[in-house]
DNA sequence: TTTACTTTTGTGTGCGGACACGGAAGTATT
DNA sequence: AATACTTCCGTGTCCGCACACAAAAGTAAA
């Protein structure tokens, strides 16, 4: 392994030299720059990390801004679990992590928090863009400052952020589908509970439905797919009373699909019903998700491994702010299905 | 975070004396020691990993031992992939990996090239221990030499392995038993195919159809196996005519499991044979495989994540070698499904 | 040619830790 | 008390790089 010291000597310059050639830093005459570069690509030459973030001593911060979560709504625990293993491993290059909160139910504190985080004067954000439009004015100001950012789990065409990580939605539709069909037998029908919430503004959840719905009309399937609308999940007695005439008015259903990660909530108002058996097919392997289906109540649920994406964001942007490798524009996660033999 | 100079200028010694203790290196008086090791622990004292490797400059060594890999047995590029991809990120720690590869049908050349391995001198070795009998003998090579060693995707109980790090293959059987199920439509028989060959004589292999039998025991399914036997996969012939008059001879048949990962050997049989259509459930994410899984040759893969496997040995290892971080004893990798929606 | 200034290059120090070496303190022997 | 050891501890150098500062070389104006 060549070091700087190796490439300066053969370049009969000393290692100041080649080091502003490394950086860029100028101050350099045409020729030599161009010397010392044959020299570097020749040996094919990469920095020791090791050295060269123990010598720089900069203190790189990366923001993230992401939904909080709480008993009710625990998805976004994940994702946080991993951006906090990653901080882990990239303290030691000298990068501080540090995370911003706002409620997914009130624009307000994500413009709050969003101006907090700029506050702080980060070097990278990650940031999960609930709203749309609040979104456009937040990238902005992050290009304005010209901070590199990178959107997780939601994504918002249009912008210029480093990278999305995510999930394929119209895919993970499809799946579930396909999961639904090998669950059902003979003719039948299959509801669809949308729940309609600022949150679910975005277009994953509609981009899931098609894909579901495609998926029984791409291999001419005949189905019937019977659309419900909810709306507070917290009313179990409301909602148990909707489903339950639902139901009782459409007894040929025998499938239940969830496009988002509410599915424990309907699982066990379902239950409670003990009408027909069912399928229920849901998203996101939640805590209260996985407990449902250990006790049968769902039969798959299709994960994101949204640690996996917190964990990578962090570190694609630190491997963006150390060494400028360019990320991937899309990462998209690979779809993983859950079912009560392959949990944990 | 406290350097080193900090505990020695707390305790009142120099960092040298600090560095002895904290690598055991001897020569410390026991009081001294103690006030030290007090501080270390009190202030959670870390190596930073970037300093001390950037100074020891000891070259530590990892090699590998694995089933080498070709056109028909593909299985074994994907933890080469893993180990080559981890290799990478840990050569900066000045880790060297060395990859060392035996024809698994030939025992002559596992020993032989343990020999190899054994010369070269190595501080921790990763092993797919494919032979029982010999591995006792390796095994025991490597612990007159104080090498550390972890089984990689077949385990052998009984050795004082650092890790094991794979599949549990009856929970992997199971699976393969519900999606099956899934598949199947009122009464029917399952074929099990089982390739006779040693390479199969772990246990792996009579653990998964345990567990796929178990599962519809354990479910009240009522199903009839049928078990088939065949030797050679080479002469494509005789085996499209064993399969041909099986199929025959029961009619039954809806589906076909296959324990190991050469699922496409038969799919690409019974494809030509076009009698009854038949559900195909396997093992591994080879490129065969998959492409038998577009091709809706075969309904599902369950896969171990092999390269997942390799990388992580390689990690674990280097995390042990370094900060001696003692592994888990079973690092089981997840039951990943694939199907046709969700590959790639 | 001298002076003033800009461009280009070299040098030195420190990041946090590993380890060789040498020296001080303590113990045993004569 | 002098000598020979052993035990214990401090110092200095280096690892590869970043960066501030100094210095040299080049250029332009007087």
């Amino acid at each position: 392994m060549k070091t700087i010291k190796d490439i300066a000597m053969e370049a009969n310059v000393s290692t100041g030299t080649v080091d502003r050639v490394l950086h860029n830093r100028g101050g350099v005459s045409k020729k030599t720059e161009g010397e010392i570069k044959l020299l570097l690509k020749r040996y094919n030459f990469k920095l020791n990390i090791m050295a060269s973030s123990l010598a720089s001593k900069k203190n790189l911060k990366i923001a993230t801004l992401l939904p909080d979560f709480n008993e009710e709504n625990i998805f976004w625990e994940a994702p946080l679990m991993g951006i906090t293993t990653a901080r882990e491993e990239v303290e030691i290059f000298g990068i501080k992590v540090e995370n911003f909160a706002f409620d997914q139910f009130k624009v307000s504190t994500y413009l709050s928090q969003f101006q907090a985080l700029l506050d702080s004067m980060p070097d990278g954000v990650i940031i999960v863009p609930t709203f749309r439009k609040e979104t456009q004015q937040i990238v902005l100001k992050l290009e304005q400052n010209n901070i590199p950012y990178i959107f997780l789990n939601i994504d918002i065409e249009g912008c210029k952020n480093l990278s999305f990580i995510g999930q394929e939605s119209y895919q993970s539709g499809f799946l579930a589908g396909k999961l639904m069909h090998l669950c059902l037998r003979d003719e039948c029908s299959v509801m669809i509970i949308q729940t309609r919430s600022s949150i679910d503004d975005n277009h994953a959840i509609s981009r899931r439905i098609n894909g579901f719905t495609d998926y029984f009309s791409d291999n001419k399937i005949l189905i019937r797919t019977i659309n419900a609308h909810t709306c507070n999940l917290n009313n179990i007695n409301a909602l148990k009373e909707k489903l339950g005439s639902i139901l009782k008015n459409n007894p040929t259903i025998r499938g239940v699909f969830v496009p988002n990660s509410k599915i424990s909530v309907f699982a066990d108002c379902i239950e409670d019903l003990k009408t027909q058996t069912l399928s229920l097919i849901g998203f996101d392997g939640t805590k209260q998700n996985v407990r449902c289906l250990k006790e049968d109540k769902v039969s798959f649920l299709i994960s994101q491994k949204p640690f996996k994406q917190g964990y990578k964001s962090i570190k694609l942007m630190t491997n963006y702010l150390i060494e400028k490798k360019q990320p991937l524009a899309k990462v998209y996660s690979p779809l993983e299905i859950l079912t009560k033999e392959n949990v944990m």
